[in-house]
DNA sequence: AAAATCCACAACCGCTCTCAG
DNA sequence: GCTGAGAGCGGTTGTGGATTT
């Protein structure tokens, strides 16, 4: 879109692993122009790739913000919640773990939580994986699964416009009472970058752009949207902010008081 | 020590959707 | 309305390190 075909020569494309200074090319490249249109982006990076391969490398492995390593708890049961909600969805799913790749999540799923559920519950999972497993299913009315609490929700597109879900199986950070009430944010990991890099870029260039995970206070940057104005009265982890504005704040990832509200900007039925 | 097997993760493939011409 | 190209997504495969035999 926006990129005509005849603008680019078709070169032969490397496949297999990146190389550190495939790597830094590109991340070097992204980070000054932006990606823009990835199919441009080997060319004017002088990478040898396929506009697809960098993308899905950026955003699985070189963009700002990813975390790495093992899940934690709360993670973990996200990730179950979300899945148990949303089927397959990986990307959906991401968009509720802050750093973390639908690809990862997708690894995470099948190497870990298939096989503790196999492990916990063998019965009931087998029934599970054959529901999962059938492409023609819709994850979210697995009624031959009657030892799973499965909403209603035809697709996950309603589930995002929900206000009203109250699934008692989920982690407390979903069930806010009050969805309504609470701001709509971008997080900085949205970004395209060069819409915001005039916040970041000094973080940005370190490597660690959106959030300091090494504590269990993180720093987020984040975009109001919408029309109303945003008060630290009622969400405890932000300043005053106005809408359009980009702001940058600390929160204590607690995922049982003040992370809850994070989460919920998260759902972004506006974005 | 070497071979076989397992496992986690990175990357590719193929499909669908969207949008501009 | 049709078509082609790009973006995005989910499924699958490939690769390399770790562990076991």
């Amino acid at each position: 879109m926006g990129c005509r075909s005849s603008d680019k020569p078709k070169p032969k494309h490397r496949k297999g692993l990146w190389s550190p200074e495939e790597d830094q090319r590109l991340k070097n490249y992204v980070l000054k122009h932006g990606h823009g249109c990835w199919s441009s982006v080997p060319v004017n990076a002088g990478l040898q790739r396929s506009g697809k391969s960098c993308r899905l490398r950026w955003i699985n492995y070189l963009r700002p913000g990813l975390k790495r390593g093992m899940f934690s708890s709360v993670e973990e049961e996200t990730v179950l919640a979300l899945h148990r909600l949303l089927g397959n969805k990986w990307s959906l799913i991401a968009q509720h773990l802050p750093g973390r790749t639908d690809n990862e999540i997708k690894n995470y799923w099948h190497a870990h939580q298939k096989k503790q559920l196999l492990k916990a519950e063998p019965d009931r999972f087998s029934k599970t994986s054959q529901c999962l497993s059938n492409p023609d299913s819709q994850p979210l009315n697995c009624s031959k699964n009657p030892g799973m609490r499965i909403p209603s929700y035809e697709s996950s597109e309603s589930f995002e416009k929900s206000s009203t879900y109250t699934d008692q199986s989920l982690p407390q950070m979903f069930q806010s009472p009050n969805r309504s009430s609470l701001p709509k944010l971008m997080f900085a990991e949205w970004f395209s970058l060069d819409s915001f890099s005039d916040l970041a870029g000094s973080e940005a260039s370190g490597g660690d752009l959106h959030e300091n995970q090494s504590s269990e206070h993180s720093l987020v940057h984040g975009y109001l949207l919408g029309d109303e104005p945003f008060c630290s009265e009622d969400h405890n982890f932000l300043n005053d902010v106005s809408p359009g504005d980009v702001f940058s704040s600390q929160f204590q990832l607690d995922c049982h008081s003040t992370a809850s509200d994070f989460i919920d900007f998260n759902s972004g039925e506006s974005l």
